[in-house]
DNA sequence: CAATATATATTGATATATCAACTATTGATT
DNA sequence: AATCAATAGTTGATATATCAATATATATTG
């Protein structure tokens, strides 16, 4: 059984492939931004207000990369970290009227990329798809 | 749309967490290899001799993030770089006998791991699985 | 044949992943 | 209250991803 055969090869095969499809977009569009960097911007666009830790646990990523990331979305002026009222260990992070703006912006190119990621993809096929990533991530604990 | 309803997160996740749980099992057990590593090591196994070039085309690398693993790999003892006949900008890349030795006392211990992998999904649902992956593929060209 | 273009691998720069060490807080125990 | 433990975030070290620049070698072509 050769890696290619092996399922989880492909999983990341196809993690890397679209990955690398937005990205490719994002610069041709200049939009001065990663993948990464979208994806934790979004996920503070729909949850407001949420800690570092949290942010971490949203986007799957470690708090170590979760600081840098954030270092370079202030730099950007799409976030800041304000303080948290009852713990000062702790910062409350908020999209900018910026980073307000540049989703806005691109968000519907985000989305032309996930629409063509399932194009020609029945629905039925979809939902095994999600059941059978579940299973493996619940598998895989 | 949320990005956890999103499937390219899905399968991203699927990743993740399936190549950390690897590396917990790679670190318990003290092999003291990164799971991109083992992944090119096996590779090297399965087929002796490529380019570096053809390596980073089979592993989906970069070939500049080849050569940095190569050299780790190298510094450990497991393969070396040998020069090509007719083309002195080429190396032809192979397993040391330590290579092979390690392969063979951990191809187990992976196996294993892919097998708990889908443990308890139909032969039918990851035929599926691999079809829809194969899609996506295509559709992020 | 000489000049130019292309190919392979390496190296540098920046972003990300992960773990460990560290700082500053906060919580728990006695 | 003082001590000790746990938590949130940061920083350092190493591995990896990617692109650009570079060196060396090979191919093309005028």
């Amino acid at each position: 059984m050769n890696v290619e055969n092996v399922i989880l090869f492909q999983i990341d095969k196809t993690s890397k492939v679209s990955k690398q499809y937005s990205q490719k977009e994002f610069d041709r569009l200049g939009m001065d931004i990663t993948v990464e960097q979208w994806i934790l911007l979004k996920i503070i666009e729909e949850s407001d207000g949420l800690t570092q830790k949290e942010l971490a646990n949203k986007s799957l990523r470690d708090p170590a990369s979760i600081t840098r990331t954030l270092d370079l979305l202030s730099k950007k002026g799409f976030v800041e970290r304000n303080p948290v009222e009852d713990n000062r260990r702790q910062y409350s992070i908020s999209l900018k009227k910026k980073g307000v703006a540049f989703i806005q912006e691109y968000l519907p190119v985000i989305q032309s990329h996930r629409a063509k990621s399932i194009e020609g993809i029945s629905q039925e096929d979809l939902d095994t798809l999600q059941q059978v990533l579940t299973k493996i991530q619940e598998n895989m604990v």
